[in-house]
DNA sequence: TGGTTAAACTGGTCGGACCACTGGACCATC
DNA sequence: GATGGTCCAGTGGTCCGACCAGTTTAACCA
């Protein structure tokens, strides 16, 4: 048995969770403008340069825009919010969004597929002992969350494949969604691993077979669809 | 001859874009600590309040991991950072890396194939006279600046089509790497206005055929990568 | 009525203080 | 030699109160 590292949460965090919520939730719609600084500071009971740091964070995830003298408005997120705040939408009220989780789903599909094409591609029929080793892993793995990591670690190493650095970026933000509430995704994996399609796609790249590699990985995310 | 707004910069950006540059300029490596707040304070001449932002902000793209107590210390930018950082690795010293943008027009090839696809399958048919307005105002648009935006509109248009909330959160972010230099993207818009496979597209979506539409796209896309 | 101006907001920056935490040095214990 | 306790300098976190800089509103006067 061991102990994970307990997550310290400064007060600038938390003031701009419950915001967040506000927002997601629809309390602030967008276009109203959020009480002044200095109101939210004593509502809160708090310095105001605790809320400033809380609303730069909101504003960094582009839930809010904030403008000197002219108060700070909220902004239509769907239209503007980037993959950061998808862990909160996911579940705002504590209830899953299943469409949402879909159109994760969805993605994913597309993601994988199109990795493991380009990784077979690119690596053109040299061995992936890296990707081997990922594969390895994946097997040895017992329980959910371990599962979980290594099958994020094998796709990692798909993108790393890739010699793409954009997809690495994008990579790392699908990460976060992922890290930040792991559990949420663990229910996914619920089913004995069958890591079947891993051993095909690692076959496929590192025989240059690019289409085969897409049909394994695809057919792999496509396994989640069907849970909801 | 118009002029376009002057962007105000906050000194808190402004410190942000100092040290943002150095990171990814490489001037400070994983895991070096950065100066204390208060050294920086000193170095900058600024309040410490305003360094604390920008390292705020430095934190929220991913590039520097804060602890109380234990200083400031750079992230490998390569392994965290999001899509945000994007803008300014394309062209971290002035100098274009067309390594780093023929990796990002391949993401785009396959985002806008896929998206295509999909909205060609969820629309089943029906027409789609907001996306045959973006058409328009992308075939009477002249100037290049006019020419970038009426093709990302049509873009948004599909990604709506698509009926997939996690897509429009990434083609947020997506836009943000545009918008954040779309002088350098204009250069590549240079070729005369040809808008037939746009129409291809078009056409594909309203008679739900998914193949075509991803096609049409897909051919659009790859004609960028030609440039470099 | 319509334009001007002054006040009352708002966010931005400042300086200084203290709290909470980290890391290392040193020491006592076993 | 390893372990744990104590201390201390340095770092980030929070607080306070003040003033600067823009925006909005409404009173004001021509």
């Amino acid at each position: 048995m061991s102990f994970s590292p307990v997550k310290r949460l400064k007060l600038a965090e938390q003031l701009a969770g419950s915001i967040r919520s506000a927002i997601l939730q629809g309390r602030f719609g967008p276009g109203d403008t959020l009480p002044s600084e200095r109101d939210l500071a004593g509502q809160f009971e708090v310095n105001r340069s605790s809320v400033r740091e809380a609303i730069l964070r909101l504003e960094a995830w582009g839930l809010v825009e904030v403008k000197q003298g002219g108060g700070t408005r909220v902004r239509d997120f769907l239209a503007s919010a980037g993959l950061q705040v998808l862990p909160y939408l996911l579940a705002p009220a504590g209830e899953l969004d299943t469409k949402l989780l879909r159109d994760l789903l969805e993605i994913r599909v597309m993601l994988l597929g199109w990795t493991a094409s380009k990784a077979a591609q690119r690596s053109g029929g040299a061995p992936a002992t890296a990707l081997r080793d990922a594969l390895r892993r994946l097997e040895q793995a017992t329980d959910t969350r371990a599962i979980q990591e290594a099958d994020f670690d094998f796709f990692e190493e798909l993108v790393e494949l890739t010699d793409n650095q954009v997809l690495n970026l994008l990579a790392n933000a699908v990460r976060q969604v992922y890290m930040q509430n792991a559990e949420l995704f663990g229910t996914l994996y619920q089913r004995p691993g069958d890591t079947q399609l891993h051993r095909d796609t690692l076959a496929a790249v590192e025989s240059g077979d690019a289409d085969a590699a897409r049909e394994a990985m695809e057919a792999y995310g496509r396994r989640f669809l069907g849970g909801c």
